[in-house]
DNA sequence: TTCCAATCTGGACAGTGTCAATTTGGTGGA
DNA sequence: TCCACCAAATTGACACTGTCCAGATTGGAA
């Protein structure tokens, strides 16, 4: 378990947000974010256990900050995989295969993305809103653009990539497969 | 909080591992899993802290058979909604609303039966692995009933389904435009 | 330079999972 | 009938956690 290089100089730390906000993302690349531990996240930015405290409202607060994170690493994926393919065909099904691959190399940060016991949709934060909206507009506009008509078909998108990428990430499919799946039943989907 | 009813007799409880069982499933009906201690559950059963010790390994044990009994649940209810309908389009845009909708009205209950920190695919239970084989058989066989030919199409419903629940499930989208998208996805991937 | 507000520390408390040692009460064999 | 035994349940203890509180320390503004 390595430490966050903290660079402190004394008693105050300098910036421990960012700290402890990069601990714990080092950490949640090992372990579910229901694992970790406040004093574990302080205890690897070499810092008293209630310094958190002053830069975070509580452990939730933290785990908000992940989870901002993580969907911002899961929309840049979706973006990259969107335009970096060829035809709006296979951009789809590109951007679809990358929300998929994000959800099984990233399984905590995935899951606490969409943790309703962190993020509760009904009060969103100013950071995880529009990121969520991208998500969307992203999956929506690459729906449109493979010849599918309206949101009804862009949400099904987002569910099948989404149910797939679960699934996947619990284990209950391997990779390839879910792949493999992801291509042939959006190509159900689409109009040929 | 409702006791469970526990007819106890004396220093030896009769059916400890029943009435835990019970009282924890009355507790996942409230609240998700994370948040349901042992403890907790033994107070509800009105027995000392230790006692769940002897009818489960750990707390991981009490939330498997949880999890055993929500996906026994599910299945069920995707069971009798494919049964109750008349032809197989409907019976499989049926059985993927029963789904979404046991996701919707069993949330803490959903998410135990996929917690990879509670049931691994990679070392099944023998009460698990015959349901999630049972799933995967109905869903098939109701997709292959509908026009749909293969594996991947199956494993396609399952993600579709499975997804939409999940974000329904955390607030992501209503219940009925979810269900709506079940029924016009299913709709497009479906021959026509 | 003085003083303040933000930052960090240590101590404390209740709650938790789990281990160990102990008590209880029913059951099978003499 | 009695007694030894065993599984079930108990109390006690430990380390760990999140969070509250009071005090110490600091950089920077007045």
């Amino acid at each position: 378990m390595l430490l966050v290089s903290s660079s402190r100089s004394g008693y105050h730390h300098g910036d421990l947000a960012h700290a402890l906000e990069a601990a714990a993302m080092q950490l949640l690349a090992e372990k579910p974010a229901q694992d970790i531990s406040l004093r574990e996240v302080a205890r690897a930015a070499d810092v008293s256990h209630n310094a958190p405290y002053h830069h975070f409202a509580d452990r939730r607060g933290l785990l908000k900050v992940l989870a901002e994170r993580s969907m911002a690493d899961l929309v840049a994926a979706v973006r990259d995989a969107l335009a970096a393919s060829g035809g709006p065909r296979d951009a789809l099904i590109a951007g679809g295969s990358a929300y998929v691959r994000f959800a099984v190399e990233h399984p905590h940060g995935f899951d606490v993305v969409y943790d309703p016991a962190v993020c509760v949709p009904g009060e969103p934060t100013d950071t995880m809103a529009p990121l969520i909206a991208e998500l969307e507009g992203l999956l929506g506009s690459a729906a449109v653009a493979a010849g599918l008509d309206d949101a009804a078909d862009a949400l099904g998108v987002w569910g099948l990539v989404h149910g797939l990428g679960t699934l996947c990430a619990a284990g209950h499919l391997p990779l390839d497969t879910a792949l493999a799946v992801v291509a042939s039943t959006l190509g159900r989907m689409l109009p040929h």
